[in-house]
DNA sequence: GCTGTAGTTAACAGTTAAGTTAATTAACCA
DNA sequence: TGGTTAATTAACTTAACTGTTAACTACAGC
């Protein structure tokens, strides 16, 4: 697992980290502060190890200050996930078996006007 | 790991998989179709794995004719991921800083009225 | 019924992930 | 200097993930 997106996913594929980014929403938080909802649950170590795998996502970062880490969202990590699963979203839309019959009476109708963008994405 | 989301982030979490899902949006495809970009590198059980894993995901689903298991995409099962993630879209849209103060300005001003839509989400 | 094709299941091996406890680093404070 | 707080690192365990090969199920067609 060495690409971008596979990271990203992964880091988002744990509650615990999820819910340590809705905590960054609300802005900076050292990592006891991010650690104090989980302590029943897990050791400070494993938060540790959570907060690594966020930040070598790309997810968040840490500065320093004194003996504390503050660890601040770092969003434009999702963007590309985010535009990764945009080009299914017609595939989730609302109508969207109606909507590709209309497309494939469209594009028949206009041959191949319809190949537009490929990003060549993985 | 159990949640929903942990799943579909997780399948979305190897390039294989991904692959597999860019394959189907252009239709469904049979195992062995799906497979044959991959069989240089893993043997068939492999793959029958990564769609297992996509399907208890749910992201797509498997029908029989014959001794074939065409396999469609089910982009419903990432509707819900990528609702989460849009919770972070201010982060990574342009100009984010200016934004962030500009709302500080408001809602100081409308004091609270900013706190819609509360989902409950994780 | 036999043979070929499509796909899955079983059993196993190697790697990574996620947690633990104990020890360590680093800064503050008195 | 010594104690406390904050956080990380080390060493280890366990479980899950990803892959393998070999065996098996199921259907098609002669």
């Amino acid at each position: 697992m060495v690409d971008t997106l596979s990271q990203t996913f992964s880091a988002l594929a744990d509650p615990t980290r999820r819910a340590m980014l809705i905590r960054l929403k609300d802005g900076e938080a050292s990592v006891s502060d991010l650690a104090k909802p989980f302590l029943k649950d897990m050791s400070l170590p494993a938060v540790t190890k959570h907060l690594q795998v966020l930040e070598r996502a790309g997810l968040i970062a840490k500065s320093r200050a004194a003996q504390w880490r503050p660890c601040r969202l770092k969003g434009e990590g999702l963007k590309d996930a985010v535009d990764w699963m945009e080009q299914y979203r017609k595939f989730w839309e609302e109508r969207f078996d109606r909507l590709e019959e209309y497309l494939k009476t469209v594009t028949a109708k206009t041959k191949g006007k319809g190949k537009k963008h490929g990003k060549g994405q993985q």
